[in-house]
DNA sequence: GTAACTGCAAAATATTTGCATCCTT
DNA sequence: AAGGATGCAAATATTTTGCAGTTAC
């Protein structure tokens, strides 16, 4: 039942209170957080130091991806089961709302190929679309 | 034939040295620069502080554009002529070399729509491809 | 028991703000 | 002359690093 423990145990890391707790929060929250976001979202406290050093174990290892921004921060959201370690399957749609700020990963949409020049070779696509979410949106 | 003057003009901006120099840089660059490149390309010693304000006052009027990255960092680029202040027509891909870390701005690529589950309405869309450039790729 | 993880302190970076001075119009 | 832009100093905020103590396996 503890789904956390499974995941990082599939990804061969070792179960801490620490990373237990992260995971949790992503799993719970179903959208992108930012290290503030964990920061203030933890209930018990957590190290800034360990939220940095977990985030970036996470990425390695295929847990989360990386949302790319404009604004100096980075957005992290669980990946999908398909994802492994230094091969992530990010190939989804991330949406921000403009008017409540959060950030949805659109699992089912997926990043469309495009024509690119000739000579140039594409490993992955990231898109982020900003607009009203269907919740603002009414 | 002052170019950067010209685009400064058309944006009802003042015409200083510091924002003749960063227009300058763009101009030759030809590629998307983050506030560091900018301080290192800088052949006059620019204040740290200006190069954020001018950039800032850039995006507003609509002279460049933000390209959303994954590593913390804001990367600028170059808007075509048709983008206006508080309107951006920044509706191509960009692309990101994973061997020489250049980013190109692919103005003849423009995103491709996409569907939206119900209810999301989409702005604006960025779209940012890594992989291997026409140089790097041999 | 050993290797890996954490927390604290501190260093290094990056960004923002206030203010006096200088430049553009 | 007036408003805006710049540079400097300083305040904040963010990220990285080193190390000693603790925990997971």
């Amino acid at each position: 039942m503890d789904q956390s423990k499974n995941i990082l145990k599939r990804n061969g890391l070792s179960i801490t209170e620490g990373r237990k707790l992260i995971l949790e929060i992503f799993l719970q929250s179903m959208g992108a957080l930012s290290h503030a976001d964990i920061e203030k979202s933890a209930s018990v406290s957590l190290d800034r130091v360990t939220i940095y050093r977990t985030l970036q174990t996470f990425v390695d290892s295929g847990i989360i991806h990386q949302i790319p921004t404009t604004d100096n921060t980075i957005l992290y959201a669980l990946c999908k089961d398909s994802c492994e370690a230094g091969h992530h399957h990010d190939n989804h749609v991330h949406f921000i709302c403009m008017e409540c700020e959060k950030t949805i990963c659109m699992d089912e949409v997926i990043v469309p190929k495009v024509q690119l020049p000739k000579g140039f070779e594409p490993v992955n696509a990231a898109m982020v679309v900003k607009g009203m979410c269907s919740d603002c949106h009414n």
